[in-house]
DNA sequence: ATGAATCATTGTGTAAACACAATATTCGCA
DNA sequence: TGCGAATATTGTGTTTACACAATGATTCAT
């Protein structure tokens, strides 16, 4: 179970818990078991891409936007500044 | 060798010739085997994530680009009008 | 037409992506 | 506090994505 070196980074477990999905009931979106949805979010091992392609669907994101070869930034960084009370 | 019914469609052969690649140097640039990337033009097999990420970083395009759950549109039908010689 | 490069085909082997089952463990929430 | 849902962990089995080798067919330039 030690997870490859060389393994691909993704945002499932992200975008899943934004959408109040369950494993299981993403499992039965994609068509897999359960634990295979486990697997992945803590990168045990990277997908096929039909099942890259099936998650993305799901969710409504390009294959990239869940999937990288380097690693994810942190959210925050990727925020635009919300609109603040502060005058500039 | 029987192609499954349910395989996700590609469009390798069509970047890569574009490129003026062959299946050598493009194996090489994603390292694989050569005829990995037989398979895969031919809709053999479809990869994992990680290798359709390969690839679509070496054609600098987006995964969703390069494979689809659906079939790929023949190009002439995404192309827009080229520049006419005739008036409008 | 011949030869070289590219591509196709077939076969054998291995690692990893899945399925399925069973048992922890953690985590709300009444 | 404890009960149930969600997740984690472990184990076993099958399928398939790969690697590698060898041979045949195409294509293409000379």
């Amino acid at each position: 179970m030690p997870k490859p070196a060389n393994a691909v980074h993704n945002r499932i477990a992200l975008f899943r818990t934004e959408r109040g999905l369950t494993r299981k009931v993403l499992a039965e979106l994609v068509d897999v078991n359960p634990q295979t949805i486990g697997f992945l979010e803590r990168g045990d091992y990277g997908p096929s891409v039909e099942l890259a392609l099936k998650l993305a669907r799901v969710f409504g994101v390009p294959v990239d936007a869940l999937f990288s070869l380097e690693p994810f930034p942190a959210l925050a960084n990727q925020l635009s500044a919300p609109p603040s009370s502060e005058s500039p």
